[in-house]
Order: structure tokens, then C-alpha cells, then sequence
DNA sequence: GTCAGATGGTTGCAGGTGTAACTGTCGATT
DNA sequence: AATCGACAGTTACACCTGCAACCATCTGAC
């Protein structure tokens, strides 16, 4: 029964992961008191401009009540502004503020410097291997939603 | 400006992680209310048999307070049995009972099978390119062990 | 032997998270 | 216009988690 954790896909696919993303979510948790979730709002704001919370939820793959704290943070901070749609009152518009747009600027630095370093620390092969293989993942398998149809 | 969260590698490698890992991990949630913690404890102590607490988190890496927490719930699923040690009474021995042997027998099979279907849903090339690329991160990047010495 | 520091393991606390239930709004059908 | 179901977003609750502090024990230096 040679069965080993350490080549159990899932074990070792969620190693990576947790060892790639560390040191960057350490930065971006102690200098700016930013949550994983904040981080990924503030990266989609920074990129499309305005977007409402289901549209973020969608790009960024979070599930509607991450989205919905990660917006509450961000404007506490005063790094995004809510503007309601007079057509549709359901929906609220999400803007970076300017000094949110400050902070999305730096983070988008940090982003490319880290990517950067990952690309050396990988290898060139190294580094094209994981993203066809990450590619195969993505195409391969569901998206990962947890969704349920509405009476369910 | 062009920075877009989806080729952001950090991200990318948490995704796939998730999608890889969401199947597997709601059939033991599921048929074992099993957390991951405890699912990985479990594996740990089938594979190698008795293990310390602190043994197992080194393998499978985990924090010891998650570690401390699995064994707990395990011990009180009557899958793990404590034993003392004699020697140093730091250290708890720990062994999977017979009932946690059967559990842990029947998730091996679970886990075969997903990684057969993995394998499959990814194609052979896909799936040589992930672990390759897997390979490079395990060996190029420091383990994401959140260590700090004693006196800091 | 004694004491300081290291080590194995547990726990209190302060957060982050998913689930389900909720409010308010919209659209379509009647 | 009244109603029913869908949808955007929020919240209460239970649970998981990391960190720091803790207890007990061991080890080595003296």
C-alpha cells in the first residue's frame, strides 16, 4: 500500500501554492493590513475600473460573501467608492478612489518584481512546465464555484 | 499598465490547487467529517505508522497547532490511540487504531482513484508538465514553513 | 544539583471563512 | 397592478486558523 501524501496531487499542488504565494501575501498583509481577498478586489479594480461586487466575484473566482467584506475593508480604507446604478438598485458601482489607485500602483510593482523573482527562482523550464501544466488544470477540470442551481 | 490577476502566478497556482483539490476534499468532508487537517494526519499515520505530533507536522506540513487539534478530533473519532513515552514525556506516540486503519484504508482507495481521474482529465503530457513544474517550485522555492527562531 | 534555554504539545483569542437565511430590487407573467 | 421567481448584496452563525502565550519536560553549562 505505498501510499505517500507527498505525491498525492491535491497535497502537492496546495504546497506549491501556499510556498509560491507566500512572501507576497506577507507583503502585502503587513504593509497595507490587506487580506487575501482585498488584495484580489483591489487588483480587479485596478485593472477593469468599475466593476460591481458580482462582476469582481466572477474575474477573481471569490465566492460573493468574500467579495462583499473585501469591499467593506477596501472602503473603510477609503481605497474604493460605492455608486448605485439608478437603473438596476440592486447593483452598486466600485471605483478606486485615487489613493486607492495609489496603492493598486505600488501592489502592481511588488507584483511584477515578485513574478519576476518566481521566474528566476524557477528556472526558464522550470517556469514554462508549471504554466502548461497549470494550463491542462484550467482547461481540464470545472472551475472550482461550489455552485448550486437556486433551489438546491 | 497591463497587470491582469490571471497570469499572476500566485494566483493561478491557488486556483488550480482549489479546483484540483474541491472533489477530493468533499467526499472525506462529506462521507468522514473529516477536515483537511485531520485527513492529513490520518494519511501520515497510515503510511508510516506511529509518529510524534511534531513528526507528523514536519511531514505533512502543518502547524502544530493544527496538527494538535487534528489528533484531538481523530482521538476522539477512535481512529488514534496516544501512548506515552517512557523516555522523554514531552512526546506522545501516536498510532492509528483499528477502526482509523480501516478508515484510512478505504480514503487510500478514494484517493487512487481520484488521482486515476485526475491523470486522465489532464492527459499524459499535461500531467508530466504539472509535476515537472511541481518539481521546480518544491526545489527552488524555501519551504513556506513560517519559522522564526526562538527569541523572535 | 541548579538554572537557563530549548522543545513537545495545548489553549485563548482574535480574526477569516462557508453556509444558509435574509432584505431589497427587478422582470415576466398574469 | 399583483405575484412569483430570480438576482445583488449583507449578515448571523458555526467553524477553522494563526499567533502568542502557556505548561511540562528535557538538556547542557556551570
Amino acid at each position: 500500500m505505498d501510499f505517500r501524501l507527498e505525491t498525492f496531487l491535491p497535497y502537492r499542488l496546495n504546497q506549491a501554492a501556499e510556498r509560491v504565494s507566500q512572501r507576497f501575501a506577507a507583503q502585502y498583509r503587513a504593509r497595507y493590513r490587506m487580506t487575501r481577498p482585498e488584495w484580489r478586489t483591489l487588483a480587479a479594480l485596478g485593472t477593469y475600473g468599475r466593476m460591481t461586487a458580482t462582476e469582481i466575484g466572477v474575474n477573481s473566482s471569490m465566492h460573493k460573501t468574500k467579495v462583499s467584506r473585501a469591499v467593506r475593508a477596501l472602503e473603510e480604507k477609503r481605497w474604493l467608492k460605492r455608486s448605485e446604478n439608478a437603473d438596476d438598485r440592486r447593483i452598486e458601482h466600485l471605483v478606486l478612489t485615487a489613493g486607492g489607485r495609489r496603492i493598486y500602483d505600488e501592489m502592481i510593482e511588488l507584483a511584477r518584481a515578485y513574478q519576476a523573482e518566481l521566474a528566476h527562482l524557477l528556472g526558464e523550464d522550470g517556469l514554462a512546465r508549471l504554466e502548461a501544466g497549470l494550463a491542462a488544470v484550467e482547461s481540464g477540470l470545472p472551475a472550482a464555484t461550489a455552485w448550486r442551481g437556486p433551489s438546491d
